[in-house]
DNA sequence: CGAGAAACCGACCACACGGTCAATATCCAA
DNA sequence: TTGGATATTGACCGTGTGGTCGGTTTCTCG
């Protein structure tokens, strides 16, 4: 699992008032439980039950936010969408901004496995940026989680944006040392890898976004018509 | 010059009242003057300055949205930005949405110029792909006219999403066609047309949006590696 | 059952922003 | 200078929405 830092989101935006007496529990407590109460049944579970509806509210969010755009959601809509007000959307998150945070950092997530499997079972650069154009469109595509990708970072404001901006800096970096190293060993034709891991990038997450299923278009000839466009090229 | 249907961009969306008494001039008049008094400097003209003043408004408008998302650019910001109130913002344009659809007509009048181009000069369906987005990119990433480009489809309803997504297809669709020409004339690879020109619209409208001159990459140099990228591809 | 915690809600506040309007400043022509 | 069109403004309004709070239901366990 990444992100072994689980700073507690700070907020620093808004919040005027000095904040007096908290009587329910911080919302954005990450994901974790105590040594003790061990598990009997995931579903009677109260952890996992709170866990479960905050990944059912950022999943839906994040559907709403790719549809219609952050700003046209309001945490009103996200609730009600999923049958609960939006106070009780305000229990599982601190903020609009934090759930968002939490949306990219989902996102992400499927970036960094896909770029753990080109590193772990890719011989050459080119195979490594291969398996991982691949991997994350496989994942993006499939059924499971459709759509937690949002490409709205001006969103977000101070620390959040930072640590949104720095996690995306990192993931697209890996992707650039496997340009790179493609580049070195001849895998790949001597492009500028900034510029080929900005297209790629852009590329493959516009194609995410703007896929629908019932487009016509199979998912999986979908994939492999990204994959040679972008390795093999278009030109004859 | 394009847009020949200069209907006067119904608004349909808000306006409760059956807006009484206009007294000032609807602000939303295209761009056109009277047979009569000749234009004797253009400096002098009001007209001209008018239109002036609305572009201005307009490139501001787009920079901004481009930086921090339409969500967070009000007009207030736009007009202050030029050092006049939002009233005066208003005098200009109808809207906040007519702003954001003029933008977006500009930013189409771009991708128009240099479908025509391709057209003009392709012989293949190849060229006319490779000279598209030549042009497209030496446009937008011309210092003139900066980034006047958005990727916010969302924001806008009713008439005026639905004339945006008309035009945004008409365009793709040209580009589709080229694709296809160049598949048939076997100057491309056999790529699904679709798809092609999806990741191809994509990754060079992402390109312009996150391309900064401070960032130490020549224009030329980044055309070229996209061109090369999108074409020729990445594998060796 | 009963107590306490967890989950949830209705109602509310503050504020920012889109949009309007009457009033004023500016400019040009007669 | 005067008058009318053109520009521009400050003040204002209504609304939507992020966020909060006190209270209420629901769950769990002793």
């Amino acid at each position: 699992m990444p992100e072994p830092e689980a700073a507690p989101t700070s907020q620093e935006v808004a919040t005027p008032r000095p904040r007096a007496k908290r009587a329910t529990p911080k919302p954005a407590a990450p994901r974790r439980r105590g040594p003790l109460t061990e598990t009997p049944n995931p579903a009677f579970d109260r952890q996992a039950l709170r866990e479960q509806k905050r990944l059912a509210l950022l999943h839906e969010a994040a559907r709403l936010i790719n549809a219609r755009g952050s700003a046209a959601v309001s945490l009103e809509d996200v609730g009600s969408s999923l049958s609960i007000s939006k106070a009780a959307v305000y229990y599982y998150f601190r903020s609009k901004q934090d759930l968002i945070s939490e949306c990219y950092a989902i996102s992400f997530d499927v970036w960094e496995t896909a770029l753990d499997d080109a590193a772990a079972h890719g011989a050459t650069g080119g195979d490594r940026v291969e398996i991982f154009i691949r991997r994350y469109l496989a994942e993006g595509l499939g059924a499971l989680q459709p759509m937690i990708l949002v490409r709205e970072q001006e969103v977000l404001q101070g620390a959040l944006q930072r640590k949104v901006e720095r996690r995306r800096r990192a993931l697209r970096n890996r992707l650039r040392g496997f340009i790179a190293e493609g580049v070195t060993d001849g895998s790949l034709a001597p492009v500028n890898p900034k510029i080929a891991s900005t297209i790629i990038g852009a590329a493959i997450s516009w194609l995410l976004r703007t896929y629908h299923p019932d487009g016509g278009l199979d998912r999986k000839a979908f994939a492999e018509d990204a994959v040679w466009l972008l390795l093999r090229g278009l030109r004859r």
